[in-house]
DNA sequence: TTGGCAACCTGTAACGTTTCAGTATATTGA
DNA sequence: TCAATATACTGAAACGTTACAGGTTGCCAA
């Protein structure tokens, strides 16, 4: 069926949605003034360029999405890419809020591509860009070797990436400190006198894996401290392996007496873990957590916390993507968060 | 800049993406033929569509979107409106997985349409439609009255909701059954004893707020039990709010003996409040709560949980949405989802 | 007066798609 | 045999936008 609108003309009080066309015809100017002139440009006189911004703000005119995006191939479009089956819960929610937060006042709208474990992690990313769906790609995950960031860089893509890559490539990220974070949690730990420390980390692979495994061992031996292995399970196993293992290690001989957690939710799973072997929180052990809201000192409040934020994250890595689809230098839109101190419950 | 490609004719080994005119020279048809050939109008000779399928195939030929978006007004796009203040996390993360899940093989994009507190909540609506940006909408937090469903029929656009409306108007929805759960948690603390109820509901205004409370003093009187009112928060207040409220509850002598709460991070802040009185969960109070994920028996063994999935809700919102889309009766488009069972912490 | 030039404006074409109104060829009915 | 009809295909136009290549004025210098 064909849509055309029945009033051929525009001059009928145009029920339609206005176009060029329409601005034209209400201002006497031809479609190309028009267009023109909405966007400021210098070859139309001040005065026809004031007039045809006032008729447009006053039919509420704007321009038609389909018809740009075909002729320019500009989408203002901003997608988001995501894991269906890794992501945190509280990444997604935020990340989302903290992209549309930033791009509220901008043409852009958001698209989520989401992809799960059986696919590569490419696959949506050659499909944003052999379909030219989106301006701009923010992804996450990001790996220290990561072939999407390459793609991307090779095909001239704007992209940002949550975390940062070390294939001496650049490229716009945003990224929180986990050496710091992992660094500082032992020295907190040490400086109450816990001496033996596992980790439970980000899975292997994923950049910041190696960051917080780096800022956890130099920590310590930094501070004299050892490491109980912990490395059967990450933060992207479920609740329940996360909290046999955990029961499992806490009734060895050598267990440790101190945790420090890279996700909220795993921290849920060690402490059902560690009262699973008959052990108290605060007494026994000393767990350190990142959580990225305020809900742990609820849930223990001997739980020591260090905070993420990833509604920050979504809107730094937004600016970046539009700072570099604005035509800024990718090289200057790279942002590191710095942890805050370890926190434990406050009164 | 003109971004026309550089072979005008599509004859050189084309780098760039197929279009259907790339498809007609390779077929030696003409763009029509081939526009219907692949969507399979019985006018083209058999033989030709298969041809024309094949090679659309082989050469990865993609209809490009803002081609038939200009043309015939349909955008592939379903977009989530969403809260970005009152949403929950698991909310949010939970059902954008259903709907992706669900749109998955098809050719729509999701986009996500946030609006805030400072915001009349039709105002995206209204963006959505006047823009035609969007085939079909999702809205949450749906109210007994709704202006945005009212709007949406009158403007026939297709939509769904997250929670019934009571205008006695007939539109798609899916909807958890929270009378069926504030019934049967009622019952469950009836069952072990609990007199002395409260109810922490979801926020005044929202459909399901009739509902809980609803079937949260239906079950009373039916068990005779009677309900201290909590009717200072919601689960939209803050956590240090509920907390409080519950803390200062617990402390009076008419205290209740039951919770039932709507959702789990304010189940988190009614057992602090709980704590903060000095009371014990499942000696002093029982709390029977909502919750998305399997998180609240990790965080008190006590506590008594009834699952709901807002990954099935995503799901069968966008089920919906694309039946209505597809020309399905919009009253055939309603489900209804019942809670389980109300369980106690399992071994 | 005229040529040159700046300032301001305009028509046409094109992006890729679908619909409309055909055309050409083969097939049928009488 | 010829017209009517069915089958298979096609060109042109249009959706709304922007880039290109102009077109008019009016003014100034020569």
């Amino acid at each position: 069926m064909d849509r055309r609108r029945t009033n051929e003309n525009d001059e009928a009080t145009a029920k339609e949605r206005p176009t060029l066309k329409t601005l034209a015809f209400m201002t006497g100017l031809g479609v190309t003034t028009v267009s023109r002139a909405l966007k400021d440009a210098p070859e139309i006189g001040a005065e026809t360029r004031r007039r045809v911004q006032l008729v447009a703000k006053q039919i509420g005119y704007r321009p038609n999405r389909a018809g740009v995006r075909l002729r320019t191939g500009k989408t203002n479009v901003i997608s988001l890419v995501l894991n269906t089956e890794h992501e945190l819960m509280s990444f997604v929610s935020d990340i989302i809020y903290g992209v549309t937060a930033m791009i509220a006042d901008t043409p852009y709208h958001l698209i989520v591509t989401p992809y799960s474990r059986s696919q590569d992690p490419m696959d949506p990313v050659r499909y944003l860009v052999e379909t030219g769906s989106a301006d701009g790609i923010i992804i996450s995950r990001t790996q220290p070797n990561d072939p999407r960031a390459r793609y991307l860089l090779e095909r001239g893509v704007p992209f940002a990436t949550h975390g940062r890559t070390d294939m001496g490539l650049v490229h716009p990220y945003h990224d929180f400190d986990n050496y710091a974070f992992a660094n500082e949690a032992v020295r907190y730990l040490a400086a109450t006198g816990r001496r033996r420390l596992a980790l439970l980390a980000p899975p292997i692979g994923l950049t910041y894996h190696g960051h917080t495994v780096n800022g956890f061992t130099d920590a310590l031996s930094e501070v004299g401290a050892s490491e109980v292995a912990f490395n059967t399970v990450t933060i992207d196993h479920s609740i329940e392996q996360i909290r046999m293992r955990t029961a499992q290690l806490m009734r060895r001989s050598d267990r440790p007496d101190g945790f420090v957690s890279s996700a909220a939710a795993s921290t849920l799973a060690i402490v059902a873990g560690i009262e699973d072997a008959g052990l108290k929180l605060g007494r026994d052990v000393d767990v350190v957590s990142k959580q990225s809201s305020e809900l742990l000192h609820l849930f223990r409040r001997e739980l020591l916390v260090v905070n993420e934020s990833f509604r920050l994250a979504g809107s730094e890595l937004a600016r970046a993507v539009l700072g570099w689809i604005g035509g800024a230098e990718p090289g200057s839109l790279q942002s590191l968060s710095k942890p805050g101190e370890v926190l434990p419950y406050r009164g």
